[in-house]
DNA sequence: ATATCTTACGTTGATATCAACTCAATATTC
DNA sequence: GAATATTGAGTTGATATCAACGTAAGATAT
């Protein structure tokens, strides 16, 4: 009871109505429930899905894009990259132009489990946007999400 | 090539253009990276922040009344609460009332890392909300975020 | 009062997350 | 061509996340 104030329980409720990393962090553990139980099935947590998803392209993407692409740490993503490696949906092979990078790509397991797992997210998330209040697009919101994904903060940079 | 067809790329950016679920993931792993090196200079992780205000009020709340305000698993909850009171930043009484429960408290020495943590949020808050687009008010991103919060998917049960 | 049920937590095991550090291969500079 | 810088990944250590299982206290039923 010298330096500074103490916060007060109005603060703490102007924190959690206004923070947006609380309300965002919230919202993602809750998402995160909700696709892993549906993806149960099939054998994927939701992030599985959406690093599987993003290995789904013509070029084998290196695993520094793929980390930039899902807006994690590279170190996160060599951690994630394991259980696909391990259950063989996923293959890391040493890039040959550049023996410093590796190029990740689908196996054809991997494809198989991608597209049992399809319909599963377009139900799901057909569920999501449509409980959505009328005044909260989904397409609004997905803009928002990606102005707060920006790394250095939002300004760009 | 015999049962299902091949997930293709279109469908993969369908995929990385709609999902909330990415969406959300991409931008509390992006506010929490922001806001843990904001908060670094007085030792506190965007979650403990959270934490420690979530616990500042009138009553010590329960372990499972905060496990739900914050959205996580109990069990979440109690792992993160260990740095906390290894800290000395938080109690955890055995309530009298019911020797089950646990009441959950704020020290002296957690409520001055509070104080100090607490317009290090503020600035960092507002640079976010100045940052982001004007059709995408911070209070209709919030909105969005506590609708998808909803336990069961959005629709509330 | 005893047996059963429910509630509130804790523990364990697997995965996720990132900072800090290290290593190896390529690129640049001199 | 040797020294230095940069780039792409992996490792380690700490914390976060949840499902499955376990435990103890209180509540209910018989």
């Amino acid at each position: 009871m010298s330096k500074g104030k103490i916060v007060s329980f109005e603060t703490t409720r102007e924190v959690h109505d206004r923070c947006l990393c609380f309300a965002t962090q919230r919202a993602a553990r809750a998402l995160a429930r909700r696709f892993d139980a549906a993806l149960r099935p099939v054998g994927l947590t939701s992030g599985q899905y959406s690093l599987l998803m993003s290995l789904n392209r013509p070029e084998p993407p290196s695993l520094g894009a793929v980390a930039e692409l899902l807006g994690m740490d590279r170190t996160t993503l060599t951690a994630n990259l394991k259980p696909l490696l391990r259950n063989g949906w996923a293959n890391s092979a040493v890039d040959p132009d550049d023996r410093r990078g590796r190029r990740l790509s689908l196996t054809a397991k991997g494809r198989k489990v991608l597209t049992a797992a399809l319909p599963i997210w377009r139900r799901t998330h057909a569920e999501i946007d449509a409980a959505l209040p009328p005044p909260l697009a989904p397409r609004a919101l997905q803009a928002g999400l990606r102005a707060l994904a920006v790394p250095e903060g939002v300004a760009g940079r």
